[in-house]
RNA sequence: GCUGCUGUAGCUCAGAGGUAGAGCACUCCCUUGGUAAGGGAGAGGUCGAGAGUUCAAUUCUCUCCAGCAGCACCA
């Protein structure tokens, strides 16, 4: 055995004999130390305490003071406490695999009769007596043959078919939780008891693909959560109650903006003021677009199937679209995107290079038939709008066109509240058309701009469209779920099928690059967004019931009408409220309605020609002038982009 | 689409093999009240749809539809 040199964070050295492990060099340094330790960074690599180090490394013992690996142990040694504890209840479940994920961790199992809520419960309890147990973790590397012969003579073909499809220059690690085996990559803590036991919670089953295939079994799935204390799982449940207040599906129905039918599922049946927010987002898009240069068009709904076969679509798209057969004998569809609508909108007449680039804009609705289990509220319907364009333009304004929409979009965005956007660029897949320098110089237009706009971004290698590379942009909402909105693509096939050209300077005819964007992406959906990023409490300029005038005794009556004549004069959407109801239960019915402005109106203020004003969200309120209350609220609700 | 769960009044939910209940909302009456629910009375339901078992089904069984969670999907 030969010597090696570690190194600790302090910069301190020290010699060792080669196969020493972490937990020794801890129990080196200090006794509280050894007891403390959960693991260690080795040449910044997590290590298990139990691995033995065979070369000169930099090292450092994680305590439960390191959040991160701590976390991460707590959560990857309760995936095996909790597939240990169904295996003792349950023995004949078979096991497959339990990774860690944000908050928690989940394990899958194959087991004929579903997981009930009371399992849950059972499960947890017996969680908790093998934390309590204190039982050791030990860990041992095998040879495969071992392993596969182990798991065989166990009945457990998942975990036999994992190990075929690990690399045969992986180790092999088995691991015990007490008497409990798992293959497993570690690391993990020093025993069971390591994990605290009150700072964990089997949230819910559900059904899992085994390796994600949905040709393959159906699993059960058990997720859980779990923090380094009672305190953090606290917070994290308190979380969750939060963001089932913001969930726009609640919103909306008590905010009535829309609702849902049987006889329309995904499709959205807009009520007055949900229309009114749409049409907010709509009419601020169409001044953004017709700034920048768009022209808007519009596409007919329902088209017949050559056109859907010269785009593709028929080919490639057909099991998510709607299709109509008429007394003609003729088959539609309904279109599921407006691009070959745009095509021939383009094709009419002939272009010159003078005219490039060409930007045609729709907010077109698209039916889409998805699979019924992705339907969800706003954000996943069968029927949404796009703030659609396509933008033909030459190879060589390529660059420049992705670089308008990008600022296009981020300045948008900006003006909704929306700062934190993140960007997937998706670059050419395996199976894809054109040639191996067009793909190049799409791919570089995209990065190009987004360099230039000093963007970070994400590259997803190989997940492009088949006919060009894609920028996705991403909106993290306020309790940091995230949603593709905005959508960037480059396309070289279309133009092609459609024959679509321009008169170059030359005199020849060219195909032109098309770019397909959308900014708000689905108005649905951007809605939705809207409505949890707000916890609905939209901006003034936004909220489709911007001010109720409430009289506080029917004495005031004429003056609320006459306050709302001029409030409704000045662009501002308003409602007298003169009802026979005290004014605390006005308050309270508008406050939970999220109206962001209450005008109270008394004797006083009928005498004074004043309201007093009340802001959503405060108790504070204030007794000023009509007329000043219409100053300050005319200049609120002007749309960002027309303020001065 | 797959696995599991759910579907009762406008909303939130309780209920039980013998054709239903609460709170809020709604209507009417009283109350004119100063910033998150004033009081009283009343009306309101083919218990998601269809079939089966049963003397009897909203309740049990099956099929379908829709919703929820997750998975898969997501140009």
């Amino acid at each position: 055995m030969g010597q090696i040199t570690l190194t600790f964070p302090d910069g301190a050295e020290k010699q060792a004999e080669a196969g020493i492990t972490p937990a020794q060099i801890a129990e080196g340094i200090s006794k509280s130390l050894a007891k403390k330790a959960i693991s260690a960074q080795v040449n910044g690599q997590h290590w298990d305490l139990q691995w033995p180090i065979e070369s000169d490394a930099q090292i450092a013992i994680n305590t439960m003071k390191d959040e991160g690996p701590a976390l991460e142990l707590i959560r990857h040694d309760l995936a095996h406490i909790m597939a240990r504890a169904v295996q003792e209840i349950w023995p004949d479940v078979k096991v497959t695999i339990g990774p860690v994920i944000e908050n928690g961790w989940y394990y899958d199992f194959d087991r004929a009769e579903p997981f009930t809520p009371e399992d849950l419960g059972l499960i947890e309890e017996r969680m908790r007596k093998i934390i309590a147990a204190r039982d050791p973790v030990r860990t041992e590397v095998w040879e495969r043959a071992r392993a596969i012969a182990h798991y065989e003579a166990n009945n457990e073909p998942y975990k036999v078919e994992l190990i075929d499809s690990i690399p045969g220059d992986e180790p092999l690690r088995m691991y015990w939780h007490g008497d409990w085996q798992d293959l497993c990559r570690g690391p993990h803590l020093q025993h069971t008891g390591q994990v605290p036991g009150d700072a964990f919670k089997l949230m819910s089953v559900a059904g899992a693909y085994w390796r994600g295939d949905s040709d393959r079994a159906m699993l059960q799935r058990i997720y859980g959560v779990a923090f380094q204390n009672k305190d953090g799982l606290k917070k994290h449940l308190h979380m969750l109650e939060e963001a089932a207040k913001r969930d726009h599906r609640k919103l909306g129905r008590e905010m009535d903006l829309f609702h849902f039918e049987e006889v329309a599922p995904g499709s959205v049946f807009w009520h007055q003021h949900g229309w009114r927010l749409f049409q907010t987002l709509i009419a601020y898009m169409r001044r953004r677009q017709e700034a920048a240069g768009y022209q808007e068009v519009n596409s007919p709904d329902i088209m017949d199937r050559g056109l859907w076969e010269t785009s593709g679509h028929w080919q490639n798209y057909r099991e998510n679209m709607f299709q109509a057969e008429t007394q003609d004998d003729r088959e539609y569809a309904l279109k599921p995107m407006n691009c070959p609508g745009h095509m021939l909108i383009y094709n009419q007449g002939i272009k010159s290079y003078r005219d490039l680039p060409v930007k045609l804009a729709e907010f077109g609705k698209v039916h889409r038939y998805e699979p019924s289990g992705a339907l969800h509220g706003l954000l996943r319907v069968r029927s949404f709008t796009q703030d659609d364009a396509h933008i033909y333009c030459t190879p060589e304004q390529l660059t420049e066109e992705c670089l308008k929409v990008n600022d296009l979009i981020l300045s948008i965005y900006s003006d909704f509240g929306f700062d934190d956007v993140h960007v997937k660029l998706s670059t050419r897949p395996e199976n894809r058309i054109g040639s191996d320098e067009s793909w190049d110089k799409s791919e570089d237009a995209l990065r190009t701009a987004l360099d230039q706009a000093g963007m970070s971004y994400t590259i997803f290698e190989g997940e492009g469209a088949f006919y060009g590379p894609k920028l996705e942009y991403v909106l993290r909402d306020a309790i940091g779920r995230d949603w593709q909105c905005g959508t960037l693509q480059v396309d070289f096939n279309l133009p092609e099928r459609f024959k679509t050209t321009y008169t170059a300077a030359s005199g020849e005819r060219l195909a032109p690059v098309m770019l397909h964007r959308a900014l708000f992406g689905s108005l649905e959906r951007f809605t939705g967004i809207l409505i949890e990023q707000h916890a609905g409490k939209l901006p003034f300029w936004l909220a489709p019931r911007q001010v109720v005038v409430a009289s506080i005794v029917s004495d005031a009556d004429d003056f609320v009408h006459e306050a709302v004549a001029q409030l409704k004069k000045a662009g501002i959407q308003a409602e007298a409220d003169i009802r026979n109801e005290k004014i605390n239960y006005k308050v309270r019915e508008h406050s939970l309605a999220k109206v962001p402005v209450i005008l109270a109106v008394g004797a006083r203020e009928v005498e004074d020609r004043t309201v007093t004003v009340r802001r959503l969200g405060e108790k504070q309120t204030q007794v000023l002038p009509l007329d000043e209350v219409i100053e300050t609220l005319r200049a609120e609700a002007t749309p960002p982009d027309l303020r001065s």
